[in-house]
DNA sequence: AGGTGTGAAGCCATTCACAGCC
DNA sequence: GGCTGTGAATGGCTTCACACCT
Protein backbone atom coordinates (compact mmCIF):
# COMPACT_ATOMS: atom_id res chain seq x y z
CA UNK A 1 0.00 0.00 0.00
CA UNK A 2 2.86 2.11 -0.17
CA UNK A 3 3.29 4.50 -3.09
CA UNK A 4 6.94 4.17 -3.56
CA UNK A 5 8.26 6.91 -1.46
CA UNK A 6 9.88 5.31 1.88
CA UNK A 7 9.03 6.83 5.18
CA UNK A 8 12.35 7.29 6.35
CA UNK A 9 13.02 9.23 3.09
CA UNK A 10 10.90 12.17 4.28
CA UNK A 11 13.00 12.24 7.71
CA UNK A 12 15.75 12.85 5.80
CA UNK A 13 14.61 15.53 3.56
CA UNK A 14 13.43 16.73 6.63
CA UNK A 15 16.92 17.04 8.03
CA UNK A 16 18.42 18.08 4.48
CA UNK A 17 16.50 21.09 4.87
CA UNK A 18 17.72 22.18 8.18
CA UNK A 19 21.51 21.80 6.77
CA UNK A 20 20.86 24.07 3.66
CA UNK A 21 19.78 26.70 6.30
CA UNK A 22 22.84 26.06 7.98
CA UNK A 23 24.55 26.63 4.71
CA UNK A 24 22.76 29.35 3.63
CA UNK A 25 23.59 31.17 6.96
CA UNK A 26 26.77 30.85 5.92
CA UNK A 27 26.97 32.19 2.82
CA UNK A 28 27.75 28.41 1.42
CA UNK A 29 25.70 28.62 -2.07
CA UNK A 30 26.92 25.45 -3.18
CA UNK A 31 26.94 21.87 -1.79
CA UNK A 32 27.04 18.45 -3.30
CA UNK A 33 25.67 14.75 -2.39
CA UNK A 34 29.02 13.93 -0.12
CA UNK A 35 28.72 17.61 1.67
CA UNK A 36 24.81 16.86 2.19
CA UNK A 37 25.91 13.06 3.28
CA UNK A 38 28.27 13.88 5.98
CA UNK A 39 26.38 16.49 7.45
CA UNK A 40 23.41 13.98 7.70
CA UNK A 41 25.29 11.31 8.30
CA UNK A 42 23.78 9.05 5.57
CA UNK A 43 25.23 7.42 2.91
CA UNK A 44 25.63 9.78 -0.78
CA UNK A 45 23.78 7.26 -2.42
CA UNK A 46 20.97 8.08 -0.47
CA UNK A 47 21.00 11.50 -0.29
CA UNK A 48 20.96 11.35 -4.16
CA UNK A 49 18.04 8.60 -4.32
CA UNK A 50 16.07 10.43 -1.56
CA UNK A 51 16.21 13.70 -3.74
CA UNK A 52 15.39 11.53 -6.88
CA UNK A 53 11.88 10.93 -5.59
CA UNK A 54 10.68 14.36 -5.85
CA UNK A 55 12.84 15.54 -9.53
CA UNK A 56 16.07 16.62 -10.42
CA UNK A 57 17.71 19.48 -8.32
CA UNK A 58 20.89 19.52 -9.09
CA UNK A 59 23.63 19.77 -12.13
CA UNK A 60 25.61 17.00 -13.28
CA UNK A 61 29.24 17.94 -12.48
CA UNK A 62 28.21 20.75 -10.29
CA UNK A 63 26.23 19.88 -7.29
CA UNK A 64 23.34 21.20 -5.44
CA UNK A 65 22.57 25.30 -5.76
CA UNK A 66 21.74 25.84 -1.59
CA UNK A 67 18.73 28.61 -2.46
CA UNK A 68 17.55 26.27 -5.09
CA UNK A 69 17.66 23.25 -3.82
CA UNK A 70 16.44 24.62 -0.34
CA UNK A 71 13.31 26.24 -1.89
CA UNK A 72 12.38 23.00 -3.88
CA UNK A 73 12.60 20.91 -0.34
CA UNK A 74 10.48 23.57 1.38
CA UNK A 75 8.25 22.93 -1.32
CA UNK A 76 8.04 19.45 -1.52
CA UNK A 77 7.38 19.17 2.22
CA UNK A 78 4.45 21.56 1.98
CA UNK A 79 6.02 24.36 3.71
CA UNK A 80 5.65 27.38 1.66
CA UNK A 81 2.20 27.47 2.88
CA UNK A 82 0.59 28.77 6.62
CA UNK A 83 -0.41 26.29 9.18
CA UNK A 84 -2.67 26.86 11.35
CA UNK A 85 -2.09 24.81 14.65
CA UNK A 86 -3.95 24.68 18.25
CA UNK A 87 -2.29 23.31 21.06
CA UNK A 88 -3.69 21.17 23.46
CA UNK A 89 -2.51 20.26 26.95
CA UNK A 90 -0.53 24.23 28.20
CA UNK A 91 1.25 22.31 31.15
CA UNK A 92 5.36 22.74 30.77
CA UNK A 93 5.58 21.01 27.70
CA UNK A 94 2.63 22.14 25.87
CA UNK A 95 4.47 25.95 26.92
CA UNK A 96 7.95 24.73 25.99
CA UNK A 97 6.80 23.53 22.34
CA UNK A 98 4.05 26.92 22.34
CA UNK A 99 7.11 28.91 22.79
CA UNK A 100 10.40 26.78 21.13
CA UNK A 101 11.87 29.30 18.02
CA UNK A 102 11.81 27.73 14.84
CA UNK A 103 8.51 26.80 14.70
CA UNK A 104 7.03 30.01 13.24
CA UNK A 105 9.69 30.42 10.48
CA UNK A 106 8.08 28.10 8.62
CA UNK A 107 4.43 29.37 9.14
CA UNK A 108 3.76 27.06 11.97
CA UNK A 109 1.49 29.63 13.83
CA UNK A 110 -0.19 28.93 16.88
CA UNK A 111 -3.43 29.83 16.96
CA UNK A 112 -5.59 28.48 19.89
CA UNK A 113 -4.35 26.81 23.01
CA UNK A 114 -5.99 24.82 25.46
CA UNK A 115 -6.35 22.96 28.51
CA UNK A 116 -8.51 21.94 31.29
CA UNK A 117 -7.01 23.24 34.55
CA UNK A 118 -8.59 26.02 36.22
CA UNK A 119 -4.74 27.72 37.04
CA UNK A 120 -3.94 27.76 33.19
CA UNK A 121 -7.02 28.90 31.72
CA UNK A 122 -6.98 32.41 31.16
CA UNK A 123 -2.85 32.73 31.32
CA UNK A 124 -1.67 34.27 28.33
CA UNK A 125 1.32 32.11 26.30
CA UNK A 126 2.90 33.99 24.11
CA UNK A 127 0.18 36.25 23.23
CA UNK A 128 -2.57 34.03 23.32
CA UNK A 129 -5.03 33.09 25.91
CA UNK A 130 -5.29 29.75 27.36
CA UNK A 131 -9.13 28.39 26.70
CA UNK A 132 -11.06 25.30 28.40
CA UNK A 133 -11.43 22.58 25.82
CA UNK A 134 -14.90 22.31 25.92
CA UNK A 135 -14.43 25.32 23.61
CA UNK A 136 -12.03 23.87 21.24
CA UNK A 137 -14.83 22.52 18.71
CA UNK A 138 -16.34 25.42 18.84
CA UNK A 139 -13.33 27.61 18.16
CA UNK A 140 -12.20 25.26 15.27
CA UNK A 141 -15.93 25.45 13.38
CA UNK A 142 -15.77 28.97 13.78
CA UNK A 143 -12.65 29.67 12.05
CA UNK A 144 -12.96 27.15 9.00
CA UNK A 145 -16.62 28.79 8.59
CA UNK A 146 -15.46 32.20 8.56
CA UNK A 147 -13.01 31.22 5.70
CA UNK A 148 -16.48 28.78 4.22
CA UNK A 149 -18.40 32.57 4.64
CA UNK A 150 -15.23 34.47 2.87
CA UNK A 151 -14.79 32.20 0.18
CA UNK A 152 -18.78 32.07 -0.86
CA UNK A 153 -18.87 35.85 -0.71
CA UNK A 154 -15.61 36.54 -2.43
CA UNK A 155 -14.11 38.37 -0.15
CA UNK A 156 -10.23 38.22 -0.23
CA UNK A 157 -8.99 37.56 2.69
CA UNK A 158 -5.20 38.88 4.63
CA UNK A 159 -5.32 35.82 6.70
CA UNK A 160 -6.33 31.83 6.48
CA UNK A 161 -8.36 31.15 9.93
CA UNK A 162 -8.66 27.59 9.29
CA UNK A 163 -7.10 25.43 11.65
CA UNK A 164 -5.00 22.91 10.31
CA UNK A 165 -3.37 21.47 12.30
CA UNK A 166 -3.38 20.02 16.47
CA UNK A 167 -0.67 19.99 18.63
CA UNK A 168 -1.10 17.17 21.43
CA UNK A 169 0.77 17.55 24.74
CA UNK A 170 -1.60 16.58 27.49
CA UNK A 171 -0.88 13.40 30.07
CA UNK A 172 -1.27 9.93 28.90
CA UNK A 173 -4.45 9.17 30.31
CA UNK A 174 -5.81 12.02 28.65
CA UNK A 175 -4.46 11.85 24.99
CA UNK A 176 -7.07 9.27 23.39
CA UNK A 177 -10.23 11.55 23.96
CA UNK A 178 -8.46 14.81 23.76
CA UNK A 179 -7.72 13.40 19.96
CA UNK A 180 -11.15 12.47 19.42
CA UNK A 181 -11.94 16.34 20.41
CA UNK A 182 -9.39 17.47 17.67
CA UNK A 183 -11.16 15.15 14.91
CA UNK A 184 -14.69 15.84 16.10
CA UNK A 185 -13.75 18.98 15.07
CA UNK A 186 -12.72 18.31 11.60
CA UNK A 187 -9.06 18.72 12.88
CA UNK A 188 -7.00 16.21 9.80
CA UNK A 189 -3.11 16.41 11.45
CA UNK A 190 -2.50 15.49 14.45
CA UNK A 191 1.31 15.93 16.65
CA UNK A 192 1.08 13.51 19.39
CA UNK A 193 3.38 14.17 22.37
CA UNK A 194 1.67 11.42 24.80
CA UNK A 195 3.70 8.15 25.28
CA UNK A 196 0.49 6.54 23.93
CA UNK A 197 -0.81 4.87 20.57
CA UNK A 198 -3.81 7.06 19.00
CA UNK A 199 -6.24 4.76 18.40
CA UNK A 200 -7.86 5.60 15.18
CA UNK A 201 -11.46 5.45 16.21
CA UNK A 202 -13.67 7.18 18.69
CA UNK A 203 -13.90 4.97 21.64
CA UNK A 204 -17.07 6.93 23.24
CA UNK A 205 -20.56 4.80 23.15
CA UNK A 206 -21.93 3.66 19.62
CA UNK A 207 -20.85 6.03 16.77
CA UNK A 208 -21.72 5.40 12.88
CA UNK A 209 -19.74 5.01 10.30
CA UNK A 210 -19.03 8.20 9.26
CA UNK A 211 -16.94 8.33 12.30
CA UNK A 212 -14.85 5.79 11.16
CA UNK A 213 -14.27 7.68 7.81
CA UNK A 214 -13.17 11.15 9.58
CA UNK A 215 -10.24 9.26 11.13
CA UNK A 216 -9.43 7.67 7.72
CA UNK A 217 -8.36 10.63 6.74
CA UNK A 218 -6.42 11.65 9.92
CA UNK A 219 -2.75 11.80 10.16
CA UNK A 220 -0.66 11.10 13.24
CA UNK A 221 2.98 11.74 13.63
CA UNK A 222 4.38 11.06 17.45
CA UNK A 223 6.85 12.71 19.22
CA UNK A 224 7.69 10.81 22.12
CA UNK A 225 10.77 11.14 24.80
CA UNK A 226 10.45 8.55 27.19
CA UNK A 227 10.10 6.05 24.34
CA UNK A 228 13.53 8.05 23.11
CA UNK A 229 15.28 7.53 26.65
CA UNK A 230 14.22 4.16 26.60
CA UNK A 231 15.24 3.61 23.40
CA UNK A 232 18.51 5.36 24.22
CA UNK A 233 19.06 2.83 27.31
CA UNK A 234 18.75 -0.27 25.28
CA UNK A 235 21.06 1.26 22.61
CA UNK A 236 23.61 2.40 25.39
CA UNK A 237 23.37 -1.43 26.90
CA UNK A 238 24.24 -3.03 23.25
CA UNK A 239 26.03 -0.08 20.96
CA UNK A 240 26.72 -3.29 19.00
CA UNK A 241 22.93 -3.45 17.63
CA UNK A 242 22.99 0.58 16.63
CA UNK A 243 23.55 1.41 13.16
CA UNK A 244 20.08 3.07 11.98
CA UNK A 245 20.37 7.16 11.45
CA UNK A 246 16.75 7.44 10.73
CA UNK A 247 14.75 8.76 13.53
CA UNK A 248 11.01 8.59 14.30
CA UNK B 1 26.99 -4.88 10.78
CA UNK B 2 23.53 -5.61 12.38
CA UNK B 3 23.10 -8.70 14.20
CA UNK B 4 19.61 -9.14 12.97
CA UNK B 5 17.41 -7.07 14.94
CA UNK B 6 15.29 -4.43 13.24
CA UNK B 7 16.16 -1.52 14.85
CA UNK B 8 12.22 -0.44 14.70
CA UNK B 9 11.33 -3.27 16.39
CA UNK B 10 13.18 -2.00 19.58
CA UNK B 11 10.67 1.12 19.42
CA UNK B 12 7.85 -1.22 19.22
CA UNK B 13 9.18 -3.22 21.95
CA UNK B 14 8.85 0.09 23.75
CA UNK B 15 5.91 0.19 22.92
CA UNK B 16 4.49 -2.93 24.12
CA UNK B 17 5.64 -2.31 27.23
CA UNK B 18 3.98 0.94 27.67
CA UNK B 19 0.67 -1.25 26.58
CA UNK B 20 1.22 -3.95 28.98
CA UNK B 21 1.84 -1.28 31.77
CA UNK B 22 -1.59 0.21 30.97
CA UNK B 23 -2.90 -3.34 31.17
CA UNK B 24 -1.58 -4.47 34.64
CA UNK B 25 -3.07 -1.09 36.10
CA UNK B 26 -6.60 -2.06 34.74
CA UNK B 27 -5.61 -5.42 36.22
CA UNK B 28 -5.64 -7.46 32.89
CA UNK B 29 -3.51 -10.10 33.41
CA UNK B 30 -3.41 -12.38 30.00
CA UNK B 31 -2.95 -10.47 26.79
CA UNK B 32 -2.43 -12.26 23.06
CA UNK B 33 -0.54 -10.78 20.17
CA UNK B 34 -3.78 -9.80 18.41
CA UNK B 35 -4.89 -7.81 21.27
CA UNK B 36 -1.18 -5.88 21.63
CA UNK B 37 -1.36 -5.79 18.23
CA UNK B 38 -4.67 -3.87 17.90
CA UNK B 39 -3.40 -1.81 20.96
CA UNK B 40 -0.12 -0.96 19.27
CA UNK B 41 -1.50 -0.37 15.54
CA UNK B 42 0.80 -2.73 14.25
CA UNK B 43 0.35 -6.27 13.00
CA UNK B 44 -0.22 -9.61 15.06
CA UNK B 45 2.64 -11.05 13.04
CA UNK B 46 5.12 -7.97 13.74
CA UNK B 47 4.26 -8.40 17.70
CA UNK B 48 5.31 -12.30 17.80
CA UNK B 49 8.61 -11.73 15.49
CA UNK B 50 9.66 -8.46 17.53
CA UNK B 51 9.31 -10.79 20.53
CA UNK B 52 10.86 -13.67 19.10
CA UNK B 53 14.38 -11.74 18.88
CA UNK B 54 14.55 -11.77 22.45
CA UNK B 55 13.34 -15.08 23.50
CA UNK B 56 9.60 -17.11 24.02
CA UNK B 57 7.80 -15.16 26.43
CA UNK B 58 4.37 -16.62 26.01
CA UNK B 59 2.37 -20.73 26.20
CA UNK B 60 1.17 -21.82 22.85
CA UNK B 61 -2.80 -21.89 22.97
CA UNK B 62 -3.02 -19.43 25.94
CA UNK B 63 -1.74 -16.30 24.96
CA UNK B 64 1.15 -13.98 26.99
CA UNK B 65 1.06 -13.48 31.38
CA UNK B 66 1.00 -9.64 31.31
CA UNK B 67 3.12 -9.12 34.70
CA UNK B 68 5.79 -11.49 32.45
CA UNK B 69 6.20 -10.17 29.25
CA UNK B 70 6.47 -6.92 31.30
CA UNK B 71 8.87 -7.79 33.42
CA UNK B 72 10.88 -9.85 30.23
CA UNK B 73 10.98 -6.36 28.22
CA UNK B 74 12.12 -4.44 30.87
CA UNK B 75 15.00 -6.76 31.23
CA UNK B 76 15.64 -6.41 27.62
CA UNK B 77 15.57 -2.83 27.52
CA UNK B 78 18.12 -2.48 29.95
CA UNK B 79 15.25 -0.66 32.14
CA UNK B 80 15.54 -3.13 35.23
CA UNK B 81 18.69 -0.97 36.10
CA UNK B 82 19.50 2.78 37.21
CA UNK B 83 20.37 5.32 34.57
CA UNK B 84 21.84 8.42 35.62
CA UNK B 85 21.03 11.45 33.93
CA UNK B 86 22.73 14.64 33.29
CA UNK B 87 20.51 17.68 31.68
CA UNK B 88 22.22 20.11 29.32
CA UNK B 89 20.36 22.49 28.83
CA UNK B 90 17.83 24.18 31.29
CA UNK B 91 15.33 26.08 29.17
CA UNK B 92 11.86 25.49 29.45
CA UNK B 93 12.33 22.75 27.33
CA UNK B 94 15.25 21.20 29.30
CA UNK B 95 12.76 22.27 32.74
CA UNK B 96 9.68 20.42 30.97
CA UNK B 97 11.78 17.43 30.75
CA UNK B 98 12.89 16.92 34.34
CA UNK B 99 9.79 17.39 35.24
CA UNK B 100 7.90 15.53 32.70
CA UNK B 101 6.33 12.42 34.77
CA UNK B 102 7.13 8.74 34.32
CA UNK B 103 11.01 9.00 33.70
CA UNK B 104 11.14 8.24 37.30
CA UNK B 105 9.28 4.81 36.94
CA UNK B 106 12.09 3.10 35.10
CA UNK B 107 15.14 4.18 37.37
CA UNK B 108 16.05 7.27 35.31
CA UNK B 109 17.60 9.87 37.63
CA UNK B 110 18.19 13.18 37.64
CA UNK B 111 21.63 13.92 39.16
CA UNK B 112 22.67 16.94 37.48
CA UNK B 113 21.29 19.92 35.36
CA UNK B 114 23.75 22.61 33.71
CA UNK B 115 23.30 25.57 31.51
CA UNK B 116 25.34 28.78 30.59
CA UNK B 117 22.43 31.61 31.81
CA UNK B 118 23.60 33.41 34.68
CA UNK B 119 19.69 33.65 35.15
CA UNK B 120 19.24 30.01 35.51
CA UNK B 121 22.39 29.06 37.11
CA UNK B 122 21.37 28.62 40.68
CA UNK B 123 17.75 28.06 40.19
CA UNK B 124 16.09 24.87 41.96
CA UNK B 125 14.06 22.77 39.67
CA UNK B 126 13.04 19.22 41.19
CA UNK B 127 15.22 19.83 44.39
CA UNK B 128 18.58 20.13 41.94
CA UNK B 129 20.30 23.43 41.60
CA UNK B 130 21.44 24.30 37.98
CA UNK B 131 24.78 24.60 37.54
CA UNK B 132 26.95 25.96 34.77
CA UNK B 133 28.43 23.44 31.63
CA UNK B 134 31.38 24.50 32.65
CA UNK B 135 31.91 22.70 35.95
CA UNK B 136 30.55 19.27 33.67
CA UNK B 137 33.50 17.48 33.14
CA UNK B 138 34.49 18.00 36.66
CA UNK B 139 30.79 16.60 38.26
CA UNK B 140 30.75 13.24 35.94
CA UNK B 141 34.19 12.39 36.29
CA UNK B 142 33.67 12.97 40.33
CA UNK B 143 30.92 10.31 40.28
CA UNK B 144 32.71 8.20 38.19
CA UNK B 145 35.52 8.52 40.32
CA UNK B 146 33.37 8.44 43.41
CA UNK B 147 31.97 4.72 42.34
CA UNK B 148 35.81 3.21 40.84
CA UNK B 149 37.03 4.32 44.67
CA UNK B 150 34.01 2.20 46.09
CA UNK B 151 34.50 -0.55 43.76
CA UNK B 152 38.63 -0.79 44.70
CA UNK B 153 37.75 -0.83 48.21
CA UNK B 154 35.28 -3.06 48.08
CA UNK B 155 32.82 -0.66 50.00
CA UNK B 156 29.31 -1.08 49.42
CA UNK B 157 27.55 1.73 48.04
CA UNK B 158 23.80 2.40 48.49
CA UNK B 159 23.63 4.34 45.10
CA UNK B 160 25.73 4.70 42.05
CA UNK B 161 26.57 7.68 41.31
CA UNK B 162 28.17 7.14 37.77
CA UNK B 163 26.24 9.48 35.06
CA UNK B 164 25.15 7.22 32.10
CA UNK B 165 23.18 9.50 30.01
CA UNK B 166 23.27 12.97 28.98
CA UNK B 167 19.96 14.70 27.80
CA UNK B 168 21.02 17.27 25.54
CA UNK B 169 18.01 20.42 25.72
CA UNK B 170 20.51 23.51 24.50
CA UNK B 171 19.59 25.92 21.40
CA UNK B 172 20.76 24.55 18.33
CA UNK B 173 23.74 26.25 17.45
CA UNK B 174 25.26 24.77 21.08
CA UNK B 175 24.31 21.39 20.73
CA UNK B 176 27.61 19.99 18.62
CA UNK B 177 29.99 21.92 21.64
CA UNK B 178 27.74 20.39 24.33
CA UNK B 179 27.76 16.70 22.80
CA UNK B 180 31.44 17.19 23.01
CA UNK B 181 31.80 18.33 26.57
CA UNK B 182 29.33 15.31 27.36
CA UNK B 183 31.70 13.32 25.46
CA UNK B 184 34.84 14.30 26.82
CA UNK B 185 33.50 13.90 30.07
CA UNK B 186 32.92 10.11 29.66
CA UNK B 187 29.01 9.97 28.87
CA UNK B 188 28.58 7.11 26.21
CA UNK B 189 24.65 7.85 25.79
CA UNK B 190 23.38 11.30 24.52
CA UNK B 191 19.07 12.17 23.89
CA UNK B 192 19.23 14.97 21.87
CA UNK B 193 16.57 17.40 21.73
CA UNK B 194 18.04 20.08 19.20
CA UNK B 195 16.84 20.02 16.04
CA UNK B 196 20.65 19.08 14.72
CA UNK B 197 22.52 16.15 13.58
CA UNK B 198 25.53 15.32 15.59
CA UNK B 199 28.73 14.75 13.91
CA UNK B 200 30.29 11.50 15.88
CA UNK B 201 33.34 13.86 16.13
CA UNK B 202 35.33 16.99 18.25
CA UNK B 203 35.42 19.41 15.47
CA UNK B 204 37.88 21.74 18.10
CA UNK B 205 41.82 21.93 16.53
CA UNK B 206 44.39 19.11 17.35
CA UNK B 207 42.46 15.48 16.27
CA UNK B 208 43.74 12.87 18.38
CA UNK B 209 42.64 9.51 17.28
CA UNK B 210 41.78 8.83 20.78
CA UNK B 211 38.71 11.34 20.19
CA UNK B 212 37.52 9.41 17.71
CA UNK B 213 37.59 5.81 19.22
CA UNK B 214 35.77 7.77 22.44
CA UNK B 215 32.77 8.85 19.35
CA UNK B 216 32.76 5.30 18.22
CA UNK B 217 31.50 4.23 21.76
CA UNK B 218 28.79 7.27 22.15
CA UNK B 219 25.14 5.98 20.74
CA UNK B 220 22.96 8.99 20.16
CA UNK B 221 19.40 8.82 19.56
CA UNK B 222 17.33 11.77 19.09
CA UNK B 223 13.83 13.00 19.97
CA UNK B 224 12.99 16.22 17.37
CA UNK B 225 9.57 18.05 17.62
CA UNK B 226 10.67 20.44 14.96
CA UNK B 227 11.22 17.05 12.18
CA UNK B 228 7.86 15.70 13.30
CA UNK B 229 5.95 19.18 12.86
CA UNK B 230 7.17 19.07 9.37
CA UNK B 231 7.13 15.00 8.53
CA UNK B 232 3.14 16.19 9.77
CA UNK B 233 2.55 19.01 7.32
CA UNK B 234 4.08 16.69 4.69
CA UNK B 235 2.17 13.89 4.89
CA UNK B 236 -1.26 15.50 5.67
CA UNK B 237 -0.76 17.05 2.58
CA UNK B 238 -0.22 13.46 1.45
CA UNK B 239 -2.18 10.74 3.32
CA UNK B 240 -1.91 8.92 0.64
CA UNK B 241 1.59 8.52 1.06
CA UNK B 242 1.26 7.33 4.76
CA UNK B 243 1.33 3.59 4.65
CA UNK B 244 -0.64 2.40 8.15
CA UNK B 245 -0.09 -1.24 8.74
CA UNK B 246 -3.70 -0.99 10.23
CA UNK B 247 -7.31 -2.16 8.86
CA UNK B 248 -8.14 -4.63 7.15
C1' DA C 1 37.88 15.25 -14.14
C1' DG C 2 33.81 15.84 -11.00
C1' DG C 3 29.28 14.92 -9.55
C1' DT C 4 24.19 13.91 -10.57
C1' DG C 5 20.44 10.72 -11.81
C1' DT C 6 18.79 5.97 -12.11
C1' DG C 7 17.92 1.05 -13.38
C1' DA C 8 19.40 -3.16 -11.20
C1' DA C 9 21.29 -5.89 -7.57
C1' DG C 10 21.50 -6.98 -2.80
C1' DC C 11 19.94 -6.95 1.65
C1' DC C 12 17.20 -6.43 5.26
C1' DA C 13 12.42 -6.15 7.48
C1' DT C 14 7.84 -7.62 7.28
C1' DT C 15 4.50 -10.98 6.08
C1' DC C 16 3.07 -15.48 5.63
C1' DA C 17 1.94 -20.28 6.60
C1' DC C 18 2.14 -23.81 9.36
C1' DA C 19 4.23 -26.74 12.95
C1' DG C 20 3.89 -27.28 17.79
C1' DC C 21 1.92 -26.96 22.24
C1' DC C 22 -1.96 -25.93 25.61
C1' DG D 1 -10.06 -25.00 19.20
C1' DG D 2 -6.77 -21.38 20.11
C1' DC D 3 -2.52 -19.10 20.05
C1' DT D 4 2.59 -18.98 20.04
C1' DG D 5 7.01 -19.50 17.71
C1' DT D 6 9.64 -19.71 13.42
C1' DG D 7 11.69 -21.03 8.87
C1' DA D 8 10.49 -19.43 4.19
C1' DA D 9 8.76 -16.13 1.01
C1' DT D 10 7.67 -11.62 -0.19
C1' DG D 11 8.37 -6.92 -0.80
C1' DG D 12 10.59 -2.65 0.00
C1' DC D 13 14.59 0.16 1.23
C1' DT D 14 19.29 0.79 0.43
C1' DT D 15 23.44 0.18 -2.08
C1' DC D 16 25.75 -0.16 -6.18
C1' DA D 17 27.57 0.83 -10.82
C1' DC D 18 27.54 3.35 -14.49
C1' DA D 19 25.49 6.41 -18.00
C1' DC D 20 25.36 11.13 -18.63
C1' DC D 21 26.07 15.96 -18.23
C1' DT D 22 29.31 20.21 -17.29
Amino acid sequence: MNSGIPTAAISRLVTYLRILEQLEAQDQLKTSSTDLAERAQVSAFQVRKDLAYFGRFGTRGMGYTVPVLKRELIRVLGLNRNWNVVIVGMGRLGQAIANYPGASDYQFSYVGLFDVKPELIGQQVRGLEVGHVQDLRAFVRERAEADAWAAAHRVTQHVRKTVDLGFLAVPPEHAQAAAEQLVAAGIRGILNFAPVVIQPRTTGSGEASDVADEWRQVTIENVDFLAGMKRLAFYTLNPNLHYDLTEE
